[in-house]
DNA sequence: ATACTGCCGGAAACCGGTTTCCTATTCTAC
DNA sequence: GTAGAATAGGAAACCGGTTTCCGGCAGTAT
């Protein structure tokens, strides 16, 4: 599998830099295309000649060299993961981290590499990915779609790479992979207006992507069902970070008639609206009850712990890679695959105080 | 393993399957030499044909391909990131991500991309490390010391890549960076000292890297200050996660003479700290003091927050690539660095409640 | 003895750029 | 008017592999 670095033997080559395919060849008195037969498994080569190669390959610890190789073979191993963020973002988010984690492992079985590019800001994305995908570094794509993947859709169906969209793909047609949005705050606003909340605050982002569209339908859908509308003024925005969600709390529990209960669109803005609450000196859940979105691993461990909607950040990366080694082995495109959420009911949820 | 890619050059538009440099060489009627001189802002160009040839290949959206510059140029703007975890250890450790978007920041300023490899077990990192240097892929790697830098020194030395440590490169003479361990942990157990406590526990891990063991002797010479010794039962072990925190501490909290104080040597194990304490019903700080080491975003979010050493991951990760390039652009090596650590005292540590 | 086949191995083209070196032309300087 | 740069542009080698194609040589059937 692997070449052991020249503990003894003849000293390979003078010069001392990088044997090539041609100095094994010389070495072991054949050709290079025999080398290559070799390197590459390939029969039509005895076993004699076959193992005389070998020696030699292990004697001078030689690895052959990636950058040729991507050349003459028309693939790199390389997956281009696009991430409209800048990496701080990325790099301070669990659930994307735990999205990137999913690809990561999917590609390692197939012996892929991960190149992960990020955008300074939103608008240059599309120029800097359009870059990416025609320079032709990368076999094929994975895009996160955050705000939204039209603006290079059009670049993305050009390009030759076959690319996988995590997240709504909408009316473009590039094979899609995306987590129950609408079901799961669906469900978590069923759990707030089961235990008697009428006055229900929603921290969403500005701007929107499509999943948070979907999780606000959701939202209002299960107001809808107990005959309440969603208050306007009660809908925050936030930009995903701990600080915004502090900052958003504040603003919805300052209104003269303040929601008993906040829903927040991700785990991280909903460990900013539970120290809110504290700063404030408002109790959780008696005070104030709490749904987050994602469970990253931080849920558990908040005091009290984070009631949230779980997604399965891991399995969506995953499910993408997998669907991109699809196209590349030239299967059919499946349709959008939606995976399952799940409410996850701690501690930060319960009965308002007025009663219910 | 994946890679980071930083943007460059202004956008180009529209084409259908990829034109060569031939092609373009083509149209605008001259030789690919000129094309390439033009791509590479070289001079030996008129204004006019480099203007033509501009044209040419902005109408076409012509990238040039990077496999076939990564080949005729020696340089691949690749950096190599070797991490001796797997990638779950990787993502859930808030730490080693600062480092890596330090590294990241600063290889983004020179255009340069990552590409990070971790390793199943510790144990064929070494192997996997050595190919991918010898492969030829990466113009320079950064190897973040965890466990031993040892086993493959020898091969780090030999290849022609340059190469940098983030932690203790210890007798190899490999360039260096690593934080003042010792020094954050002689502050964080005097800090312990000066509240009263005289029975501290420590949290390392097992094997234990060469920071730990800096740490260990920071916290050993402050004891010995206050004429004290480690209790070696008060030394425990996890794996720096948080669940293997709150083992050790139920290990040292069932302890017939428990410490009152607890020094965990990450943030993460320390928050396992704290939840053991909740669960045993203990009030922090009052019944047990606990002291972290890291200083990560989680540790201020925690309730009460987190008493603990910071330490400059950005900074390193930053210092590292800067070195790096330093090595890369032929400066001289400069001596190993040292980033200073600092005690972040927040809401963990109060008198012990004997007595104070 | 001839034809056909399968197995080995090598020569050379190729991947798509960069770079060296060479020629031709134009621009100075004397 | 001419020697000596400096400028423009191109031909071809090169980076280090892979792949196609072809010839030589058994072994076997005709």
């Amino acid at each position: 599998m692997f070449y052991t670095w020249a503990s003894e033997g003849p000293a390979p080559m003078a010069g001392g830099s990088m044997p090539t395919i041609d100095e094994i060849a010389r070495l072991a008195h054949v050709s290079p295309a025999t080398v290559s037969k070799v390197l590459n498994n390939r029969p039509y080569v005895s076993s004699a000649t076959r193992a005389r190669i070998e020696r030699v390959i292990a004697e001078t610890g030689f690895v052959p060299s990636q950058r040729a190789r991507w050349l003459s073979t028309r693939r790199s191993f390389i997956l281009g993961l696009l991430v409209p963020y800048t990496s701080d973002q990325l790099f301070a988010d669990p659930h994307l981290l735990e999205i990137m984690r999913g690809i990561e492992a999917e590609a390692n079985t197939r012996e892929y590499n991960l190149l992960l590019s990020t955008a300074r800001a939103p608008i240059d994305a599309a120029s800097a990915f359009t870059r990416l995908l025609r320079s032709d570094v990368i076999d094929g794509a994975i895009v996160v779609e955050t705000l939204d993947v039209q603006p290079f859709a059009a670049a993305l169906a050009q390009q030759p790479a076959p690319c996988v969209v995590i997240g709504y793909a909408r009316d473009s047609d590039i094979p899609a992979v995306h987590a129950d949005d609408y079901g799961g705050a669906l469900a978590a606003t069923r759990h707030l207006l089961a235990l008697g909340h009428r006055r229900v605050g929603a921290i969403s982002s500005s701007p929107r992507p499509y999943a948070l569209d979907e999780r606000l339908r959701g939202m209002r859908a299960a107001l809808g069902e107990a005959g309440l509308a969603l208050d306007e003024a009660l809908l925050a925005t936030g930009d995903f970070s701990p600080e915004s969600g502090e900052a958003a709390a504040h603003g919805l529990l300052g209104l003269p008639d303040p929601p008993s209960a906040i829903f927040a669109f991700n785990d991280r803005m909903a460990s900013g609206v539970a120290r809110a609450a504290w700063t404030r000196g408002l109790s959780v859940p008696d005070d104030l009850s709490i749904v987050g979105f994602d469970d990253i691993a931080l849920a558990s461990m908040l005091t009290p712990p984070l009631t949230t909607v779980r997604q399965p950040g891991y399995g969506l990366g995953q499910a993408a890679a997998a669907l991109l080694f699809g196209l590349l082995d030239g299967v059919a495109v499946p349709p959008p695959a939606t995976l399952a959420t799940e409410l996850i009911v701690r501690g930060t949820t319960g009965p308002p105080k007025g009663g219910g």
